[in-house]
DNA sequence: ATGGCGCTGACAGGAAGCTGACAGTCCAAG
DNA sequence: CTTGGACTGTCAGCTTCCTGTCAGCGCCAT
């Protein structure tokens, strides 16, 4: 899951990052306003965490602005204390959630992780397909009830799928939100990540549609 | 379904045409002005792409040549951020969608495939006959509502005939719009695909019109 | 009946994906 | 600062699957 943080603040971006980056979710940072707006449009982000005061443009025009092109990933808005007025524009603009500055990390990465499960359709934080069991919140992944460690590129990646499940991922898609955009690999990176999850958590966890993509099945249909 | 690709950068012609062989179509690149009109002119594609600053001969102009040719195969155009004469002038000159720069991938690829599906008068994602099912997003195909797996060429094939359902489809017609102008085949390539369809997905699925071409009935006649 | 169009099974070249080995990087412990 | 281990990208070679070609057969239309 890979995640745009918008914050000016160098020290609070770093903070946020580091968070995100503990509860397995790959980051990049936008310090203003025009860059923010050009990555959200050119990059495919799981989610996008807003601070509305901004240089050169204001977050709440860039919400805006994505809102009006069609992007409809959530937004998380970071907001300073007590300013409603700010509140009302971003429920408007079309923010998903909110945070008050200052905050708890944990409290942002709860909801994060919360609204990344709402906008493919999850409700729980624990998700289950027929063959495995994903505890989004401790990380934890188990079959037939026995935990399974799995490496922080592992997790990532089985994490995704799982979110996916019952869809063909293709590979391209895999590549671009398991790794930010300054480190961008070889496909080939990728068949050896699946093929490593696949020795831990069994062959038929992960199918391959020759040609389209990976494919984790769902439990229910 | 066979696709043209007029974008003079080299990089962003290669990603938009890496994502739309991913969504199973078959591309063509034009770089500049001249080479599009003419190969727009030559070949029945399916669905332009059409990059407006182009060297040699301007976007609009080509645009405007080809309609005034006669030709209406859909047209998206992609054009600079907030150049809203571009734009206008786009519409009269009988562009039927456009993208701004920068967009994602993702969206593109849906917006070709609603132009497509438009074109031939559908509406929905899923076209269906009366014996089968095509997902388009998905890219699944399935009989008596159990999916049944096809490979690339299988998939395009199902896809191009039930796009054209109720029709009676020339062979050579099919081998153009299954094959881009680097990888012309013989007769008999096609027919072997028609045959291993055939087998997954039923003899009576598609039929034979012997010296006109195939035909894949309607359900709603 | 017969010529030709289309069908079919076999085969092979090549592409897509898999795998094991190896090495560079990062981080934590000493 | 050094060392060791875990992690993961890269490479090379291998396997599997896709798909075009060929050769031969069957069936339809005249």
């Amino acid at each position: 899951m890979r995640i745009l943080i918008v914050e000016d603040d160098p020290r609070i971006a770093a903070d946020i990052s580091a968070a995100l980056k503990a509860a397995s979710f790959v980051t990049d940072i936008a310090a203003d306003g025009e860059d923010a707006w050009f990555r959200g449009d050119t990059e495919p982000y799981d989610l996008i965490v807003l601070d509305l005061g901004l240089p050169k443009i204001d977050g709440l025009t860039v919400l805006k602005k994505w809102r009006a092109a069609g992007r409809h990933l959530p937004v998380l808005v970071l907001t300073a204390r007590g300013l409603w007025a700010e509140r009302v524009e971003g429920i408007d603009a079309g923010a998903d959630d909110y945070l008050v500055k200052p905050f708890q990390m944990e409290e942002l990465v709860a909801r994060v992780r919360a609204l990344i499960r709402r906008s493919v359709g999850i409700g729980s934080a624990v998700i289950e397909t027929g063959l495995i069991r994903v505890d989004t919140r401790q990380m934890h992944v188990s079959t037939n009830g026995v935990h399974v460690p799995l490496t922080p590129l592992e997790y990532r990646l089985v994490s995704f799928l799982v979110h996916n499940k019952g869809r063909v991922v293709p590979a391209s898609e895999l590549l671009e939100h398991l790794y930010g955009d300054e480190d961008a690999r070889e496909a080939n990176a990728l068949e050896a990540a699946i093929m490593r999850v696949r020795k831990k958590l069994g062959t038929e966890t992960i199918e391959t549609r020759r040609g389209y993509g990976y494919f984790v099945a769902d439990s229910a249909p």
